[in-house]
DNA sequence: GACTATACCTAGTGTTTCTAGGTATTACTA
DNA sequence: TAGTAATACCTAGAAACACTAGGTATAGTC
């Protein structure tokens, strides 16, 4: 299914920090474990998404150090937040309208 | 919802094309019609689309002509219909996986 | 006679995912 | 203790594909 992500990252990026902040190697893994590893974004994928959204002033981020290891650590902003459901309201009339073509 | 149809439109065509041929225009027809005007398809979509399912021998066509205009008629091949099941199957997987990363 | 609908075609644009490299630190293990 | 794996980040370029915006041509309507 190659390309079957395509508009859809943002989406699952929102989703994986609505509960708490994450840096981005954990939203690959948080991504890939909820989606029991049908989702295993590329980090290539990843973080320029992180930075298209930050750009866009959806997340934001601030480093931290943990064990002598640096992470950018990203969390939703107010506007992500609503962001999140105006997406993810999108997405259910996108998945209901693709089974009413494909059924 | 810029680009989320990416990587879907040959489901769509394929699922469109189940029942019985249909020409090019009319496939923009039946996805909106289906989709209940959700996706409305541009014809610099669906002919492009189409000639790469005919490359892959996942779809024939063939011309007519009704009322003095010219159609390009398409239907399933075996293999296409085949691999609308694929398509098929891997699209629920996809949306279940969307679905438990969402919510 | 002008306009709309039907029906097709296509070159180019733009966005975004992914590949394939890279750096750096910590933890494990043979 | 040397080597490898895991963690964690970065980025230039490739590839794919939906879409824009133009085009042609016929039939029907006002």
């Amino acid at each position: 299914m190659r390309d079957a992500l395509k508009g859809h990252v943002d989406l699952l990026l929102l989703s994986a920090l609505e509960d708490e902040p994450a840096h981005g190697y954990e939203l690959v893994e948080t991504i890939r474990d909820r989606s029991e590893g049908e989702f295993d974004l590329a980090e290539g994928t990843v973080y320029p998404s992180l930075y298209r959204l930050e750009r866009r002033r959806l997340v934001a981020s601030g480093w931290e150090t943990v064990s002598g290891r640096r992470r950018r650590v990203y969390r939703l902003t107010t506007s992500g937040r609503r962001k999140l459901l105006k997406e993810r309201s999108d997405w259910r009339a996108f998945a209901q309208a693709m089974e009413a073509v494909v059924t």
